[in-house]
DNA sequence: AGCACGCCGACT
DNA sequence: GTCGGCGTGCTC
């Protein structure tokens, strides 16, 4: 028997970390036969040089057709790193949100975890040239590689002005064989490895004693570390902490180690401790109004993947989240926690830690590289019983996942709109959960429209939670009618009376607020009062907005801003005009009004550095601070004591957003900003600006009832087809051109609109009409779950889109689909 | 996404 | 004429 015959050549189909809507085949050498499996990692060679990271994600016995395939560099994993399950999980995300698998892995897989090659140049050893072929960049980049054993081609690339000539420098001189071209993988994982301390073997004790009390006299600093390290069980510490925790100088503790004192040695530590979970030392009471919704939650599990819980603010749900959490780990199994973003869950988080601390973890977006890593795999080992994280968090592997919860389920940053995947953290949740036999719960005080409906619909469990558990009165709305205001010119700059009052007497209440306005900056329109002319961004069709802290226009799309702004760029007059308030000016001009005052911007201009965010809560925590004003951010997280106002300078601009989604936005804005007033023992204020106070978001404002604003919502999506009603794709068409996208859009719209009819509206100019140089026109198809097949009107959209492009040979223009869009 | 190739204007 | 710019197409 021929046992040649008997090897079949095996091809792995896989995925690559490319926004390439295929997948890549290749061969596997002989050796790897046994080894191959889906999920596992390889190495693949990729284009003329690169190495990539890929997954695979089929085996196949079938040689494709139209190329020879090349064959797999080496094998990475031994068992795979991506389930099975996860794997189903990518592959519906990238059917349903119309994306490729790579546009997945490149979401859901930590960079660590997926090493690219990188391009390095190294100068050939004993190199022999003729100083008169060598011109000055060549030259330039010669001195730089001189003695050194590698640099990142990405280092050099600096050097040079133009990436064309870059290119040409360099493969001249590869060329002429004065340099070496190679890959090399890059960073990879490492664990880390910490200081810690401990007091020199080599002294006896009464030695110790001696150097002790010498250092007393000589270096106060030098005895507080040995003083604070033989406190130290064992005499051993954590460098970091210790020094941490006694305010130690660490030029004194290296003088010590210098003098061979102490000792410092380093251990591979995890970033994070497991010790035992214990929770008998936290024991919480739930009140009666928790118990019954946790038993409620619990019973609609039996029947529901999904529970919707209602809980008005300071109602506790956090407390029926943990004591579900709780049990969820009794019976040894994962929750995964996810909130809309870290930094303004600070509060949730400790108390969370205070728990769970040994089986918790908090996925951060600002992790490094390392422990993304890290978090990756303890999850993965099974080691976090509990992770909290933000939207991108869903694709960390959970075995054994029990629940997912979802906090504050109506907020957008769940939706990822700006990149490819553009999914929805709520909806993979529960798709997620279906593959993981695990339950769903989300939690809201103002849910959305589409999940209360939903819940309505007997599709989710209900579970209200509705009495304050922190014994408060609801607060009180008082809406102003700024027109009346007006025109009887009580206005003091952006404040009606009743506003710039309650400020007034905020400091002899010894009571602290929150002014809410949804625009950053100084102003958002600078506008010539001589010609009417409008500073506007040189890449974008969008006002510029003043910043006067740093004196220049800035473009909030594409980050262009222009320095000189005293005089109009048409006319040359410098009486140049400012329409508007942002945070910047209302600050300003509160500050002046009312001195006495402390008043701090809030957003995220002004949170840019690393403390900065903290230092002002802490402030404002310590009433250092008497008015915050700012952006969303202010709404979002955080229950301050002492807060008796909140006020919404506009909510015009709020209402008025076009949008189908812009009421119940409103809504939900305003009844979590009222939630910040009186939180403590006195109730609180919202104090809401508007020019259209019978508009009936208003009203329903107005009392907080969200039933009310639900039920208008409803009968206007109907009305409308809007979702629940139906469900929404977007597409998107973006060219340098504007012709080109005017020309491809429309053709496309008609084209679909012979298929689909009524269902496709556009194309429109949307809002913002160009950025970043791109001109853009959207077209929404609306459509009906029951009667359409969703893989089949994907598979047609993106056809369709082919034959547009080929027809006219109008490459280049960008096509975004975007399911759900927000 | 990178990267090469190839076509075009504007410089010695 | 060449250099450098950018548009187009391909990668298993």
């Amino acid at each position: 028997m021929d046992l040649e015959s008997d090897i079949q050549t095996i091809y792995v189909q896989v995925i690559l970390p490319l926004p390439i809507k295929k997948l890549f085949t290749y061969r596997l050498p002989n050796e790897f036969h046994d080894l191959a499996m889906r999920g596992k990692r390889v190495f693949v060679p990729f284009g003329v040089r690169k190495v990539y990271t890929a997954i695979i994600f089929q085996i196949t016995e079938e040689a494709p057709t139209h190329y020879e395939a090349l064959n797999i560099i080496s094998m990475i994993d031994d068992h795979p790193l991506i389930s099975e399950q996860q794997l189903k999980f990518w592959e519906w995300v990238a059917e349903y949100y119309m994306c490729g698998l790579g546009d997945v892995m490149i979401a859901a897989l930590p960079s660590g975890l997926r090493i690219a090659s990188e391009t390095f140049v190294k100068k050939v050893d004993d190199l022999d040239f003729n100083p008169e072929d060598i011109d000055i960049r060549e030259n330039q980049i010669l001195a730089i590689l001189e003695g050194k054993e590698k640099v990142k081609i990405s280092e050099l690339e600096t050097i040079l002005k133009s990436k064309t000539s870059f290119v040409k420098v360099i493969k001249s001189l590869h060329d002429r064989g004065y340099i070496e071209i190679f890959e090399d993988l890059g960073q990879k994982y490492k664990p880390k490895s910490e200081a810690f301390l401990k007091i020199s073997a080599l002294l006896k004790e009464d030695e110790i004693k001696l150097i002790l009390d010498s250092l007393q006299k000589k270096s106060k600093n030098q005895f507080d570390v040995l003083l604070a390290l033989l406190g130290q069980k064992n005499q051993t510490a954590h460098k970091k902490e210790l020094s941490q925790k006694y305010l130690l100088k660490s030029s004194a503790i290296k003088a010590l180690i210098d003098k061979k004192v102490i000792e410092q040695y380093y251990e591979a530590s995890s970033r994070f401790n497991y010790a035992q979970y214990l929770d008998s030392k936290h024991v919480f009471d739930l009140t009666q109004n928790q118990v019954r919704a946790v038993q409620e939650i619990e019973a609609f599990f039996a029947t529901h993947l999904t529970v919707l819980l209602h809980g008005q603010t300071a109602s506790g749900k956090t407390i029926v989240y943990i004591d579900l959490i709780k049990k969820q780990i009794a019976l040894n199994k994962s929750v995964l926690l996810l909130v809309p973003e870290i930094a303004l869950t600070d509060q949730l988080i400790s108390q969370l830690e205070s728990l769970f601390g040994d089986v918790m973890m908090v996925a951060h977006s600002r992790f490094s590289f390392n422990e993304k890593v890290e978090i990756w795999q303890n999850s993965q080992d099974g080691k976090v019983k509990l992770l909290v994280g933000v939207r991108s968090s869903i694709f960390v592997p959970m075995p054994n996942l029990g629940l997912i919860i979802i906090d504050e389920e109506h907020e957008n940053t769940y939706k990822q709109s700006e990149k490819s995947p553009r999914y929805h953290a709520r909806d993979c949740a529960i798709v997620l959960a279906k593959l993981a036999n695990a339950k769903v719960l989300l939690g809201s005080a103002t849910p959305s429209v589409e999940s209360y409906y939903n819940a309505q619909q007997g599709k989710y469990g209900l579970v209200k939670l509705n009495e304050r558990y922190v014994k408060t009165a609801a607060p009180k709305v008082t809406v102003v009618d700024l027109r009346e205001d007006v025109r009887q010119k009580k206005m003091t700059g952006i404040f009606s009376e009743y506003l710039y009052t309650s400020l007034k007497e905020l400091k002899q209440k010894h009571a602290q607020a929150i002014v809410f306005q949804n625009r950053k900056g100084f102003v958002p329109i600078l506008e010539c009062s001589e010609c009417g002319w409008v500073s506007k961004c040189v890449n974008c069709d969008i006002s510029l907005t003043y910043y006067k802290y740093s004196n220049n226009l800035r473009c909030h799309y594409c980050g262009y801003y222009q320095d000189n702004v005293t005089k109009c760029q048409a006319c040359g007059s410098h009486s140049m005009s400012m329409q508007g308030y942002g945070t910047e000016r209302i600050t300003e001009e509160l500050q002046l009004l009312l001195p006495e005052l402390n008043v701090t911007r809030f957003d995220h201009d002004s949170t840019r550095q690393k403390n900065a965010f903290k230092n002002i809560v802490n402030e404002f925590e310590a009433q250092k601070i008497d008015v915050l004003v700012g952006t969303q951010i202010v709404v979002k997280g955080f229950d301050f004591k002492n807060v008796q106002m909140t006020a919404v300078v506009n909510a015009d601009q709020i209402i008025n957003f076009p949008d189908f989604r812009s009421h119940e936005r409103a809504f939900q804005l305003l009844a979590q900003l009222a939630g910040r007033a009186g939180r403590g023992e006195n109730s609180g204020e919202m104090i809401v600006q508007t020019k259209q106070p019978e508009h009936p978001i208003i009203k329903t404002i107005l009392n907080l009832d969200y039933d009310a604003m639900f039920q208008m919502q409803l009968t206007e999506r109907e009305q409308f087809n809007y979702p629940p009603f139906s469900r929404l794709i977007k597409i998107t068409f973006k060219h340098k051109k504007l012709e080109d996208v005017i020309k491809v859009a429309a053709q496309y719209a008609d084209l679909i609109k012979s298929e689909l009819g009524h269902r496709v509206l556009g194309p429109e100019v949307p809002h913002v009409s160009k950025i970043k140089n791109l001109y853009i026109r959207n077209i929404l198809i609306k459509f009906e779950p029951e009667h359409l097949k969703m893989p089949k009107l994907k598979a047609y959209l993106n056809n369709v889109y082919d034959f547009v492009v080929q027809k006219d040979n109008l490459k280049g223009v960008i096509f975004i689909a975007d399911v759900d869009c927000y």
